[in-house]
DNA sequence: AACCATGTGAAACATGTGTTTCGAAGAAAT
DNA sequence: ATTTCTTCGAAACACATGTTTCACATGGTT
């Protein structure tokens, strides 16, 4: 029995009682403790941003004599774990009994996204992504729709936009029906409509109606021929391959982020201007938890 | 220029061309690859029984300009960052030009996204994984918090939560304030609270209400620490990591869809039965598009 | 013999490392 | 207001690190 039980546990545990700075290293290194093992104290100190003589403070703070001792401990730790997938699978396999089962099916569907964000953002999808942005920038309006699964993900794109444009519309049906929401949508609009298979009605007949309008469409879906790409202006892939019952909508999410990141990439410092305005304004209202 | 293929294989062919210390040195790393990521290059060089100049001179015989590539190339293999990620990082760095800067902002949100997701799914993480589902299986109520940036994930677990449990509450704040939602939270229930820094004000203090009433608390967080994840009863922490000024809830939406997954997985065909039944009722409602 | 070529390790070097020290700044208590 | 007490970061420190330099040795070739 060791004297000393998991350092991990203890930096956990002692976390209230630490000072704020010490907090901080701590912080960066329960979330990092692969730099423990391979980079320096001082790199890590800098990484934290936090002065060195407070990292070697944290270490007696927890009882630990030295810098060294500490490091030992996580470099043993990335010896006896090794990471490595699929070293991981195997280890599952070989042992297939109930419990590990579970095991395997977190690892099967961690892959599984793996992939589906992988090809989702394959070197073909760069023009795709391209197209959308200009389209986004020169719109008048710019509407978001997804219902069920894929509302998520239409979601993240409309909170993340708000806080840089103000012409984006969430097209969620709660302020009565989706008929009111679309209104006024013509040819100078966008839509950005997310949804894969089963498609829902509702999504589907807020792209048809775009269209009528002659608005252009950006379909964020699990294929080139779904009915929510039809006649679209562009076409995001992103598959939804799942290892469980439902859908995985993980893809989709990921693709509205990075839209959303390069969006602001091309809207250069005017952009985080607002961003930055946006975020004052949250701070004004109290909505965040100070540190 | 070529892109080194595993420095190992280089050290093995070119060993007979060696000088006589140089094999020593390079018999040594081959056979303890690991202290050449985490020990310093004149300890190895001492275990070698080598001078440190050999092993400086070494590099440059097998054209490694410096021992910290070197080294680099080895910590990566421990951390099994698989090649393919140096290389295709290293790719697109290559080319760096202006027309391909946003090429190389999604390569970079790809990479980022897909560690994101892997550190989620550590080994580690099963067990607490499993915690989470006993104690969603054993509560009355399942409350679901998360704002902002979050609301994506804590909807997607209530959305397909709903399919095959009925006890599920999303508290969203959209019906009254967060108290009326949480009402009659007490000690056989369950509050998961989805949140990454900066914490939201409401979503921290959903969960120091339920922990006063003794509700325990499954936290999705970026951190041991986060001031969601205090004194809960099982911790998920899902990096929000991310290349943009946003943070990334992919890692989230991924560990809350796993969740579903394994609760659908260890509900067996009852809870399947279940969601065949809400898929039915949807189809009633018209929901869904026919192919 | 003299000569080059090559292999080798000790020492020098600039920089980086982990730790300690010290004074300032602020809060808490008297 | 004055005194403790804690927290903190800059600077100093002694040592380790990766690399380069240089002198010396060895062995083979003229």
């Amino acid at each position: 029995m060791g004297v000393q039980t998991d350092l991990r546990e203890k930096l956990i545990s002692d976390y209230a009682k630490l000072s704020p700075q010490m907090q901080k290293a701590a912080r960066y290194i329960l979330d990092h403790p692969n730099d423990v093992a391979l980079r320096s104290m001082r790199a890590l100190a800098r990484a934290a941003n936090v002065p060195p003589s407070t990292v070697t403070r944290l270490m007696s703070a927890i009882g630990v004599e030295t810098w060294r001792d500490f490091r030992d401990h996580y470099q043993d730790r990335l010896l006896d774990n090794p990471a490595s997938y699929a070293q991981r699978a195997r280890e599952t396999q070989r042992t297939d009994n109930d419990s590990n089962r579970d095991a395997h099916l977190l690892e099967s569907i961690c892959r599984t996204e793996i992939d589906n964000i992988s090809a989702a953002f394959s070197p073909d999808f760069v023009p795709h992504m391209i197209t959308a942005c200009e389209a986004i920038e020169d719109a008048r309006q710019v509407f978001i729709v997804g219902s069920g699964a894929a509302y998520p993900a239409a979601f993240q794109f409309a909170y993340a936009y708000r806080l840089f444009c103000d012409n984006g519309v969430l097209v969620d049906g709660r302020s009565g029906a989706f008929g009111d929401e679309l209104r006024g949508i013509g040819r100078r609009d966008i839509l950005i409509a997310v949804g894969a298979k089963p498609y829902i009605r509702d999504t589907v007949r807020a792209v048809e109606y775009a269209r009528s309008q002659h608005c252009p469409v950006i379909a964020v879906t699990d294929s080139d021929v779904s009915p929510i790409a039809v006649d679209a202006r562009t076409t995001l892939v992103a598959r939804d391959t799942s290892q469980s019952f439902f859908q995985s909508f993980t893809a989709a999410l990921s693709v509205m982020q990075a839209l959303v990141a390069l969006l602001v990439a091309r809207g250069g410092p005017k952009a985080l201007q607002r961003i930055a305005a946006a975020e004052e304004q949250l701070a004004v209202f109290d909505t965040y938890l100070e540190d």
